[in-house]
DNA sequence: CCTGGAGTGGACTGTCAAGTCCAGTTTTAA
DNA sequence: TTAAAACTGGACTTGACAGTCCACTCCAGG
């Protein structure tokens, strides 16, 4: 775990809990309304801080800003557990893609995918945050690719498929449908496109 | 053709001009930096116009990125011709698949989708921009649709595929490939998601 | 107990952006 | 020709935001 997301370590206990706190509602309110659009003031209100609370523990608003990337990545991944990690078979995967629909669902209204709604807006600002977000990324992709994996060896998938490639794809699909939820405000874009990616690969695994 | 986009049936050729010089600017610096880092300052210094034609031609900021949504509408769809119009056959097919992946490659590492950059940042926000913005998208999988309905007219496509669904599902990979591609500087997560489906659906036809 | 640094409150500054105003020029059409 | 309306320049107002500053409290170690 990185020094960014665990804060330095002179922090006492109580300085470590105020500096979570700021950065879990930070998070929330930057997926609510965009990194731009959330001010270090509205952080400080909903938290209950003031400024200097927030300069004690972050440099500045992009410091606090990679945090929140790096909390949001494990947010992400961890919401859609257990059932990513026990993808083993076409049965399981299902459970997988109802799960995301769900969060599409509970969230996708709000803003999208926390992960890629950040990376939309940050990307081209800041080469330290698209490190972050690229990481964030390839960490979920990986999780993916381990699902794929596991259905291979279960047999549940056509030898001939590559899990890397199959995992990108899913990725970006997952992407986009998230996307097209928060345009939408519906999850419906996500789970067609992500019934018929699963339709395609059933018809050849 | 809206009023929108058109503007006031009262402008002259000149006053149009110049509105239309404005759309196009404010949509590249738009597409650069994001709406939120935009200011109308800028839009008047690279245009060489004042912030009383802005508002002369526009209501507010809001209404210029409406005209902005329409006026990238229109040029991300102009932009894959004339390889969207021809796709009839898997090789046509692979012809506006390159399409793509030249301008991700072109405008990927700038700005990722011109549409789908607004979309992200503008739909949790205002209602108008959320409509305009569905608008567009379901013009541009209008367009794909065409393309799948013709391939399976010819017999390049199972007669299985719902031309409808599977748009949807292009349209969401090219989403998401093109956050990627933005995100990481380079086309190529665009290419494979797009290689990767293309096989997909190749392999069942 | 005392002392230094972690932690905190809130006022303050400088900057920049949206939107306003008005005085002025050019174009249109009768 | 002439008046109305389209069009233009740029100064100005207002508010919000990032970031600063300093005085203060709390707490652990000596």
């Amino acid at each position: 775990m990185s020094e960014a997301l665990t804060g330095r370590a002179r922090l006492t206990p109580k300085g470590r809990a105020m500096r979570e706190r700021i950065v879990a509602c930070a998070a929330d309110l930057v997926f609510k309304s965009g990194a731009g659009e959330t001010s270090l003031d509205d952080v400080c209100r909903h938290v209950g801080a003031s400024k200097s609370q927030l300069y004690h523990y972050f440099s500045d608003k992009d410091a606090l800003l990679r945090a929140v990337i790096e909390f949001q990545g494990l947010r992400v991944i961890e919401a859609q557990q257990p059932e990513l990690a026990a993808v083993n078979s076409l049965e399981s995967l299902r459970s997988w893609r109802d799960k995301l629909v769900r969060l599409a669902e509970a969230f996708g209204k709000i803003g999208g995918c926390p992960l890629g709604s950040l990376a939309n807006e940050l990307a081209p600002y800041d080469q330290s945050h698209r490190a972050a977000l690229v990481a964030q990324f390839e960490a979920w992709r990986g999780e993916i690719e381990r699902a794929f994996v596991a259905m291979r060896t279960g047999g549940a998938l056509d030898a001939s498929f590559d899990p890397k490639s199959l995992s990108a794809l899913f990725l970006s699909t997952i992407q986009g449908g998230l996307l097209f939820a928060k345009l939408q405000g519906s999850p419906e874009a996500l789970a067609a496109a992500l019934d018929q990616l699963i339709g395609l690969i059933e018809s050849k695994g």
